[in-house]
DNA sequence: ACCTTGTTTCGACGTTCATCTAAGCACTGA
DNA sequence: TCAGTGCTTAGATGAACGTCGAAACAAGGT
């Protein structure tokens, strides 16, 4: 008889260590920053019409500004908007080339969030 | 004189085909179902406390509810609650196995979100 | 200088979200 | 059967979001 028998219904976490209340081993947690820094980039794809310009972006390698208003049947107002929200968490960049912003996706970040969501066991 | 030289300052997109309007060629864009769905995976990881959550399930393979709370830092209630946006968006399982509750990500969901992100070019 | 067209910003409106407390449900052990 | 503990649901509240029309800004052409 001994430890192990003792928590044999303790999470698995928990096992390793005789600790007295049955449920309180922290898991090792992702550091606040990083938390935040990478839910920014979720809830910039976090709509539709983002998830489709985004999707618009890795087929063509540049689109101007005004398809985007197109393909995702939105306001140029509404889409100049989401187009920001994707600018402000770095994951497209625009750059006007005469009348026209031509937008692309900025792959390394689009990495990161890959990265992170890799299993790590 | 061609068409080319005419529109020689036109999108990418939009230069193999001639048209009037200078800007109006759709790039493919993703179905209205497949945005939706891959919007609400987003959406679910549009948090700090879900990606810190995320990234327990990542490193433990399975891990008590009651250790979600005390990870995050958050009521139980809250960690509830997030704990089903995870549930609903298919990203994470919870099975009851007597008093307390064990999650698990869902591998092939988070598979999918990654090939989402992957470059096609 | 003007007018036209593409893009962004502003202000407003209704909706969705994160969080908490309090109450309910599920399970265990005495 | 009852008390205790873990988990979920319900309701409320303040903040953030998506959308649009209107106005402002940027460039190009006449």
């Amino acid at each position: 008889m001994t430890i192990d028998t003792l928590n044999a219904d303790t999470p698995a976490a928990a096992r390793p260590l005789p600790v007295l209340n049955a449920c309180c081993v922290p898991t090792s947690t992702m550091g606040d920053d990083d938390a935040v820094s990478l839910a920014g980039m979720f809830k910039a794809l976090a709509d539709p019409a983002r998830v489709k310009i985004l999707s618009m972006l890795l087929n063509a390698d540049e689109v101007c500004a005004c398809d985007v208003s197109d393909g995702i049947g939105k306001t140029a107002a509404t889409t100049s908007h989401h187009l920001k929200l994707l600018r402000d968490a770095g994951l497209v960049t625009g750059d006007r080339r005469g009348t026209w912003v031509y937008y692309r996706v900025v792959p390394e970040r689009l990495a990161a969030i890959r990265d992170a969501l890799a299993l790590t066991r």
